[in-house]
DNA sequence: GTCTATACAGCGATAGAC
DNA sequence: GTCTATCGCTGTATAGAC
């Protein structure tokens, strides 16, 4: 029971979250996200019970809930398809700064710890493909679905080349490209 | 000094670097790498002196020459660009598995181990993306850099997505939609 | 609630028998 | 050369003082 701060948990999340994204799963130590989120292990584990994988499927929950409220309502409700996909992709450059930032669901995918988040990861990239699909389609584009799959693999794969080459401009030139080829008029 | 079987080390490698995708660096313990390379830790020692680095750094240079010469060598030096680049859709297929095989210098590049490794990582992109430029370049296509920058972040994408949706068919797709945005006539 | 102390397992690496 | 035994360390998790 007890009465800790109601959101002790919740403010501990972006902490934690940032440890997950520059360390992996793996190499986020209790220490490491204890550190970071000013907790001891004693209150870590009094707001997370269930240790460091609570801690993770919380991160990966909010992290879902922030892109379902900016990213995905936006395209399936916006009236104008074409600017929300705008602001898709202007939100996406800001979130992962403009690709110095690691996407920890993309991360968590090609790990071995894959199988223990399988079913938020999957929801995480099928959600966004398919509202954006939904976005595409209501701006009256064929092969929406196509489209759409390979908007949301190609930002996943310009986050590894900009790491990979240490260059965070090949991460701004695919925002670029992606707003000609999905904004465009067919 | 000592005659051990000249490709003692040559030959553990393939293991090595299936240990490796399948568990990450962190991951891949030296007893797991000792038991699929079939050899104690003993022998792996004797032929990695340098350790579990020593083994990373071996596997990325073997993985490293085999795309030079089965994929980067065509793509320049093929008299029919097209061919070489369905050659490298092809072959790109085959070794991810269509998507069921992590590519491990992706995998490194947005882990925290990135910076151990970061010339190999590098290298092996900024040499794939110059050869399939060079490529597209002969084959007459018009901003060869930017699609051939696009085409290399996608292959990386769709591993992901491919895996994060546990979906191989988003990877066949993917490379469907490569070869015509590469291969047809601009 | 939050802390420190600790239990126990697994890690990379090394030493030394054979 | 290859093995087993072991070192020193760090990991997660728990127990118990306050």
């Amino acid at each position: 029971m007890s009465a800790s701060p109601p959101g002790a948990r919740e403010a501990a999340l972006p902490a934690l979250a940032e440890v997950f994204r520059e360390h992996g799963y793996a190499g986020a130590s209790l220490a490491l996200l204890g550190a970071r989120a000013g907790l001891g292990k004693g209150s870590l584990y009094h707001a997370f019970p269930g240790g460091k994988e609570e801690m993770a499927q919380a991160v990966l929950d909010a992290i879902g809930a922030w892109f379902a409220a900016e990213i995905y309502a936006p395209l399936r409700d916006d009236p104008d398809p074409r600017a929300a996909i705008r602001r898709m992709l202007v939100e996406t450059g800001a979130y992962f700064r403009s690709g110095r930032r690691v996407c920890l669901v993309g991360a968590l995918a090609l790990s071995d710890e894959r199988d223990r988040f399988a079913t938020r990861i999957a929801g995480y990239f099928a959600e966004w493909r398919d509202a954006l699909a939904d976005a595409l389609g209501r701006a009256g584009r064929a092969q929406a679905a196509d489209l759409a799959e390979d908007a949301v693999l190609a930002i996943q794969g310009g986050l590894v080349l900009a790491r990979a080459l240490d260059d965070a401009d090949v991460f701004a030139r695919l925002l670029d490209r992606l707003e000609r080829r999905l904004c465009d008029p067919p």
